[in-house]
DNA sequence: ATTAGCAGTCGGCTGTATGGAGTGCTAGCG
DNA sequence: CGCTAGCACTCCATACAGCCGACTGCTAAT
């Protein structure tokens, strides 16, 4: 039904179309590309294309332009995603190379994604459920309140204050600290939230309402990195390409500030650990960007533990350049956390 | 020159241009308003207006149109900061009441003052040059890895990760440790740099060199605290104002991306501690910013030190609300940084 | 000083004509 | 049977003309 040659048209009517931003007609066709044949041929091949709504005219006589079937058949089977140039694999080592912690390495990391795609970028924090602990650190700011810190493996660190309805002396503070460390450092976040619980009572009776305040901040605190939050830059791409949206851009900026739908989104998308998934328009319209398409790629953060990152934009996007870039990126910034 | 009727004048063209978006013209001032003259005296006042550049006429035959000069001189003279109302205090007290550390209460705080200005907000992280050292902590993650974590009687939390050319035994860390709080808690961060050099000589010679890069290390986090931040909400808000800008909106979305040269215009621009600092339209043109007003606002962190926060958006907003909203939040931030 | 009236200007809207791009269809060719 | 050339048709985009309405500036009268 859709020959070989059908498929090759449907590939090149996506690339002009993504490139000139205008419908792609039979005769521009045959004038850019080498098929062969006249305008004509090209014609019936479209008809049947068209039938199989892959593409579709926006206009009785005018070009035509992908549906959304059709960009999940190119990105399926007929996308080459082409190796970045050797400019822009040296433009990653350079900017990442020169981190220096983890925050500073995902700031950077969803900048120079934002730039490479020209789109907005996206990079979640790693998820912590399955790093373990490193250190706990319990630091007096007040007779009643201190600040507890706490360390993971995967290089991140929370801190939360935790008010006492008893103050603790210092010594006892000193002797909570170690006994939280030797309890939980080397656990599991998710199995150091239990263990929490039953150090409370190792305490004398009259210190365990204090105490049970500082093991619930940390508990909190371990709870809170589960609640996901998301690094955003290259806003103000998505303002260059307002054209693509049929409506306003102003409910897409909505929904990438908000993030909790994002970050549904992106936990369905990514499932496989490796490779770069696509989310595409109508696809996500649940999620209230029905005119969006989404990349997205799992990293992996030294503490294992699978977090994800990725790019959104119109539908009418350079998937193959930002599928090769979100692949690279991926990998590098695992590599680069990994160390 | 300008008869006491005139700036009247100015000041409905000013609020009616605002919140109807259309130039407003002679009749429809007579309509909405009672001056008790006619339309043709509001005439001779708006034609003395325009002798001043205070206003402009966009077409030869259109209403008037405030100029930066009108805006400058109605937040100057003429704008009377509305107070909040209850339900908006309320939103304060709930919003910002819940969190739980410096990162969580400025994070609600941009958000909350964007949706309170429905503009986009701005908030610096607290300056700590003259906040003071509470506590450092040494986290080894490998044998020449150390994990150094700055705690600052502001609330602020560093981090970084120091690489070490000779591996340091867990006494020898331990020492390091309580050689360093000792020196420099209770320093002001910018005297503790000082300090830390003179540390390094008091180890024996063999181990200095890595001594020497943990105290690099947390010197290196307190510089970068004064390498200040920028926290941003409400971005959607620019794109629905966007009729109000002549070109597209993508420089301004960019600019607020960089963040250099907003916080190159937030330093000159908040100089007294309180009240709200406006700067208008062509004021800003050396930062890009040329068809923007940014109103601002110091607000003071508990280890002193001054910081900003405030507002960005199209020339024509409306200065009273966002100028009381700025206020009342820089104080209840204050409030809540100070106990 | 204020007002009423009037002429003049210009933006924005509507309706019409035109050019051009692109399609679908059909008949003919290899 | 696939491909091609040609043709009639559709519809968008643009330009242009004309009209309406809003507003101003000016002048003369109060």
């Amino acid at each position: 039904m859709v020959s070989e040659r059908s498929l090759e048209v449907l590939r090149v009517i996506v690339q002009d179309y993504v490139s000139s931003r205008e419908p792609v007609g039979s005769k521009s066709i045959v004038e850019r590309h080498s098929f062969g044949v006249s305008a004509a041929t090209i014609r019936n091949d479209m008809a049947v294309l068209e039938e199989e709504e892959l593409i579709v005219a926006p206009h009785t006589s005018s070009g035509r332009v992908p549906t959304d079937k059709g960009y999940r058949l190119f990105v399926d089977h007929l996308a080459d995603l082409k190796p970045l140039s050797r400019a822009q694999r040296h433009a990653i080592e350079i900017f990442l190379g020169e981190s220096v912690d983890v925050d500073d390495v995902l700031t950077r990391t969803v900048r120079l994604l934002a730039q490479l795609t020209h789109q907005v970028a996206l990079v979640q924090y790693p998820s912590v459920s399955r790093a373990r602990v490193r250190h706990i650190e319990l630091v007096p700011l007040s007779p009643q309140r201190v600040l507890c810190v706490l360390i993971a493996d995967s290089g991140v660190v929370e801190q939360r204050v935790a008010e006492l309805p008893v103050a603790l002396g210092e010594t006892l503070l000193n002797s909570v600290r170690a006994r939280l460390n030797g309890a939980c450092v080397g656990l599991r976040l998710g199995d150091a939230v239990e263990r929490l619980r039953g150090i409370v009572d190792q305490f004398p009776e009259s210190d365990r309402p204090s105490i049970a305040a500082l093991a619930g901040a940390i508990a909190e605190q371990i709870e809170s990195t589960r609640h996901e939050r998301l690094l955003m830059a290259g806003a103000a791409n998505l303002v260059r390409t307002e054209h693509d949206f049929t409506g306003s851009i102003y409910p897409v900026l909505e929904a990438i500030e908000e993030q909790v739908e994002l970050l549904k989104l992106f936990g369905e998308m990514v499932n496989e650990q490796h490779g770069v998934s696509v989310s595409i328009g109508r696809e996500n319209a649940p999620f209230g960007l029905g005119e969006t398409s989404v990349l997205a790629s799992g990293y992996a953060g030294s503490g294992s533990g699978v977090a994800r990152l990725g790019v959104l934009g119109p539908t009418r996007m350079d998937y193959s350049n930002n599928m090769a870039a979100v692949r690279a990126v991926a990998r590098y910034l695992s590599r680069q956390l990994g160390e």
